[in-house]
DNA sequence: ACGATGTTAGTTAGTAATCACTCACAAAGA
DNA sequence: TCTTTGTGAGTGATTACTAACTAACATCGT
């Protein structure tokens, strides 16, 4: 999975092979038929392994008793950023829906991140509403869809960028934006 | 490109391929190279097409004096959604910048599309802030990001969807919804 | 009006590279 | 002795692209 990444970070997903893979890893192609049975079961493991990371990552961030909704969405995007930054290869993979050409299992693993994403935001606007602490002129849903979607909005704009932009920094801003015009 | 664009709705952008399309023209693979030096210029080609397209539509959509910003905003996107849910092929390539593998050209031109997208909206922002018709919370840049991002993310769900959902309805809402937040 | 000549647009039959994947076999430890 | 984990050498499919050739057509001097 490690060598995946690196792989992925350096080179993209398009120079993921079993070949260059094998390499990397110091064996030859059939060694990794012992461990895998298809190509797809590797991705399929590595966006498991994405997905756990995100979900542990997450989890784990502790707030404090002081912090509003807007301070742990802030939190949760923060870290997300660092990653991204730091692993690249998770936004080839979770960008790259349109690379699982037709492979129904590596789709839906996809959308399974994107919904783990979602739900935490989700849950956060609903909370913030029902606490009053953002507005509630819009519907949690249509507003999950805005924030998720301009903070990939950013990700991408960096990627084309060739990661020159500050990702971190203009991800912050676009959050900013958004939470100025929903915070009570 | 009008074959190329129906093989790519049909069967995504994966599966265009020369043999294929030369299928479809009713042609031989090297009748394709009298006309086109490399796969690279048909996809260059293609997307020049669709920004073409795209360019023209968006420039005669007539406005009445009655319309606001807004109003103006909502017919933009009603006319790309529209067109989106026609002609599938175009949200394909659109959506496909990890595809074009480190092939500098495709990528440039994806970003070129993404731009002029950009600049209608954001040419919108920054006249409705300068009419007082939106309010000036958040700096016309990020605020076109976040309505880009906004309608990438439903579009993104309507393929994940397999394009089951309703694009235009999803995202008619979502662009309501940041209306709501900006207009005065 | 007409043949010579060059250009355009097409063909059949390949090539070389890349890819995921497999076969037959070997070493080594439980 | 059997299971696990590895190897070298390949296979067949797919891909973008090319070499060699040809029929139809446009242009031109006579």
């Amino acid at each position: 999975m490690e060598a995946a990444t690196n792989r992925i970070s350096k080179f993209g997903i398009q120079n993921l092979t079993i070949k260059t893979l094998a390499e990397d890893i110091g064996l030859s192609e059939p060694a990794l038929y012992r461990h895998f049975k298809s190509k797809n079961e590797i991705l399929w493991s590595l966006l498991e392994y994405f997905k756990t990371e995100m979900k542990n990552r997450i989890q784990s961030i502790s707030f404090k008793t002081s912090d509003s909704e807007a301070d742990k969405l802030r939190a949760i995007f923060n870290s997300q950023l660092q990653t991204f930054v730091s692993k690249p290869a998770i936004v080839s993979v979770i960008f790259a829906e349109s690379i699982f050409h037709y492979e129904e299992n590596l789709s839906n693993k996809v959308a399974e991140i994107m919904d783990m994403m979602q739900d935490f935001v989700k849950a956060n606007i609903k909370r913030g509403q029902e606490l009053k602490q953002y507005n509630n002129f819009i519907g949690a849903s249509i507003l999950t869809t805005i924030i998720i979607g301009g903070m990939r909005m950013t990700v991408l704009k960096w990627k084309l960028s060739n990661h020159k932009s500050n990702l971190v920094k203009d991800g912050k801003a676009v959050l900013e934006g958004i939470l100025k015009m929903i915070e009570k």
